[in-house]
DNA sequence: CTCAATGCAAAAGGTTTGCACGCTT
DNA sequence: AAGCGTGCAAACCTTTTGCATTGAG
């Protein structure tokens, strides 16, 4: 498995920063998806010293330049991922511990496309996500 | 398109009120998705009389009992919506008028607990959203 | 030197909780 | 009469914003 699909700048940004190039070197060796505080709180722990507002700008901004996906936790929070562009996946996620497992659905993505095209509907996009309790939670 | 499919009272609820009356009612005649906040003024403009925090909790309940189905928009509020107990679906939602659509997507369910099984994961659930620009949208 | 970026603190949402009162049973 | 349900207000959480300061270019 390798590293990093981010950068090591923000492609719309007019200056580079320590602090966003921490954010960009956590990005790169976490899996799965994060919330903005559970980064920062990393971030903390590695002494990186990078404000909350600051990851959520940063964050923010990788969003709007594809960079990374977010979505939404049924509580609310916000997710970010570092994620490939081109390729586009779901996540089954443990309600318990929080263990991600990353899964492709290309059948789903056609049949979404699909779905939506037969209802006029265009430039769509949709979000999907699994989830359950994982064999070791579920044991204890 | 007859009305609803939301019960006259809560399943697990020992006593029945008039504010619970007056929430399911609403849910009976609305469309779509609603979050708490557009409920609870709905209420409000027919003199309802109900308090934001009791439509939460009937809210909750209803959920609970699974009596309405419940989202996170992008953005972080929970959306509310009536729906039929027993078929589950999913739904196509236009970004720039919220128009609803609902669809069927018996593959993706299938496909979902599959994954989630080969993955070890029991007690199985899924959200799917399609969002995209409905013709109406498309041409103004 | 300039001005984008930071970070604190406070605001701004939306949702949940504590507690006294009222109404269903 | 008993105690569940209500509603207000306050607490809570996450996210956003104002503004003075810092530091990249």
């Amino acid at each position: 498995m390798v590293g990093s699909t981010v950068p090591q700048t923000i492609p719309n940004a007019t200056r580079n920063t320590r602090q966003r190039a921490e954010v960009l070197a956590l990005l790169g060796e976490v899996d799965g998806f994060h919330t903005a505080q559970q980064l920062h709180r990393m971030l903390c722990d590695r002494d990186a010293r990078v404000g909350l507002t600051t990851v959520y700008r940063t964050l923010q901004l990788l969003v709007d330049a594809g960079e990374i996906d977010s979505t939404r936790l049924p509580g609310g929070e916000q997710l970010f991922r570092q994620c490939s562009q081109s390729r586009h996946h779901h996540h089954l996620v443990c309600r318990s511990c929080g263990r991600t497992v990353e899964v492709a659905g290309p059948a789903v993505e056609r049949w979404a496309d699909q779905v939506a095209a037969e209802h006029g509907f265009t430039d769509v996009g949709h979000t999907l996500e699994i989830f359950g309790t994982c064999a070791a939670c579920a044991e204890s």
